[in-house]
DNA sequence: GGATATAGGACTAAAAAAGTCGCATTTCGG
DNA sequence: CCGAAATGCGACTTTTTTAGTCCTATATCC
């Protein structure tokens, strides 16, 4: 299996918590071992997963007996770039796309630039596709709109306007 | 670095590869070992991903001294997808996308929908993209077009017509 | 005060990626 | 014909990353 365009299984785990508290109508926080049990998840990494969840404010967490884990927005207005990032760091497609890179091909590369772009285009995607359109493909009957804009239905290039 | 987008290594050097090889003006083939030294990768590993490349039937091999390789096809006949999967195999999201998968999210997931739409959006990206398209990114004035296909330039759903 | 939570550091185990080695085969050129 | 230079490829090792475990501290409810 690739490994470009797989998610980690703690950015699984992240949906499937955050799908699941929006599911409920309850205003009792969900706690981490009730999610873990529901989807037969290791406790103690969803601990981390919401943990990592929280500190990126995308959850809240009441602490204590009775404790567990809210929604801070819905899921509208959440995007899947963000969970991402909260539990696996920075989207990056190659390192020499971040700012502290090193690479052996740095001197002669010849597809930085493109890399780059690629990097821009997917990170772009990452970050306006919010929870809720990913969750409404559930039923089959929809998709994502993909950019069909030239006539052999692949991606093109436009010219930057300046 | 997150992983999810991340290319690999191979990847890299395919693409490095690939893009060297069409930039030659030359009739004789380029060697793993000319292009492993002008980019500094690993001479070994060149091996194994032009080879790789040859399986794929993305470029030929001549073999024996003054030997090397040389493309099929041109590069605006070649997809990101193909040389991804060429040296890395099958491109998939999550393992539940592909056909022989077992996970222990399985029976209670609620993110295997949606999953799979993003699986099938981002493989319809990787295979429209041409390599030619990718290259053409180089000079910085061009971007890959995005789909802005509602107001606050998110990805939206639209409905399968039946 | 005890049960049940989150918070989080330190650690181990497993899996995947990256790289190495060795050898067979093919072909060019002297 | 022989040697140099190339691809082809299996087996292996090393390194890195991911996944998972363990332990302890702290907060809150009853």
């Amino acid at each position: 299996m690739l490994h470009m365009l797989k998610l980690s299984k703690k950015a699984e785990y992240a949906l499937i918590s955050l799908q699941h508290i929006a599911s409920l109508d309850d205003q009792a926080p969900a706690s981490a071992r009730e999610i873990a049990e529901h989807y037969n998840i290791p406790p103690d990494i969803l601990g981390k997963v919401m943990q990592a969840l929280t500190r990126a404010e995308i959850v809240e967490s009441i602490q204590g007996a009775k404790g567990g884990y809210r929604l801070r927005r819905s899921l509208a207005d959440m995007v899947l770039g963000e969970v991402l990032e909260a539990v696996d760091g920075p989207v990056h497609v190659a390192p020499c796309t971040g700012d502290h890179y090193s690479c052996d091909q740095e001197l002669a590369c010849n597809i930085k630039q493109p890399i780059s772009r690629l990097q821009a285009h997917l990170q772009n995607f990452v970050f306006s596709l919010s929870l809720e359109t990913l969750a409404q493909c559930k039923d089959g009957r929809f998709h994502l709109k993909v950019p069909t804009l030239s006539e052999d239905n692949g991606y093109v290039l436009f010219e930057e306007e300046e």
